[in-house]
DNA sequence: CAGTATCCAAAGGGATACTG
DNA sequence: CAGTATCCCTTTGGATACTG
């Protein structure tokens, strides 16, 4: 392979990599995520409380977003007062391993940078 | 397992989960170590061609945090005029199967979102 | 309950110029 | 070459109040 192709490749990789980024950025989607992935299904109002400080303007926003990237799934149900539901779809719970993935690394960077 | 222990566990997760994310978060962090770790070893001004858009302001930035995170090495050669080499750390190697994962992720989620 | 709307402070980050 | 420093605009997100 050519020095050209193997640095173009590269550049593909990166393209890549940020492009799952872009979907995972934001300060509390990987919270979101995670609460709605160990619950399976969750209402707005318990996610409020599983997510420590998030506001209920970034929940609507950050879930509009997952939304759209089709990794949520929202149900409005019929009850009184209305309730909404949200789960994951099963595009979203292809981030499973990479999330699990980042949260035994993040255990393993405490105990690195915090000094065991 | 009792309910709250559940539910204490979860936070413990997210909050693993939320400290892998605050390394990587940085517009241009992943693409750094990703050029670093293809090239095994790279200079400043490498880096800075390597990644597309980048202010050598920001790549100096996110140099140094990720050094202070232990991912990243940082070795100032004596040449004229002087050049620094980056690399990563055994720990920041850790990183490399996150970051595979994240890619094909990414390549995965781009087909499904852009419509295939 | 499940959001929206508004106001505002702080952080992020681009452009450009300068330094050892 | 490998950064720093500065200026300044944009984005993020917290607090609070309001709505169907």
């Amino acid at each position: 392979m050519a020095n050209q192709e193997f640095q173009q490749e590269h550049k593909t990789e990166i393209r890549a990599v940020n492009d799952a980024m872009e979907v995972l950025y934001g300060k509390w989607k990987i919270s979101i995520i995670s609460s709605i992935c160990y619950y399976s299904k969750r209402r707005f109002s318990d996610i409020l409380n599983d997510v420590n400080g998030i506001s209920n303007k970034m929940l609507s926003k950050e879930l509009k977003e997952l939304e759209l990237n089709e990794l949520v799934k929202r149900t409005v149900l019929d009850t009184q007062p209305i309730s909404v539901q949200y789960e994951l779809t099963e595009h979203g719970k292809t981030l499973q391993t990479i999330i699990n993935n980042l949260t035994n690394w993040g255990i393993e960077h405490r105990k690195k940078i915090t000094g065991k």
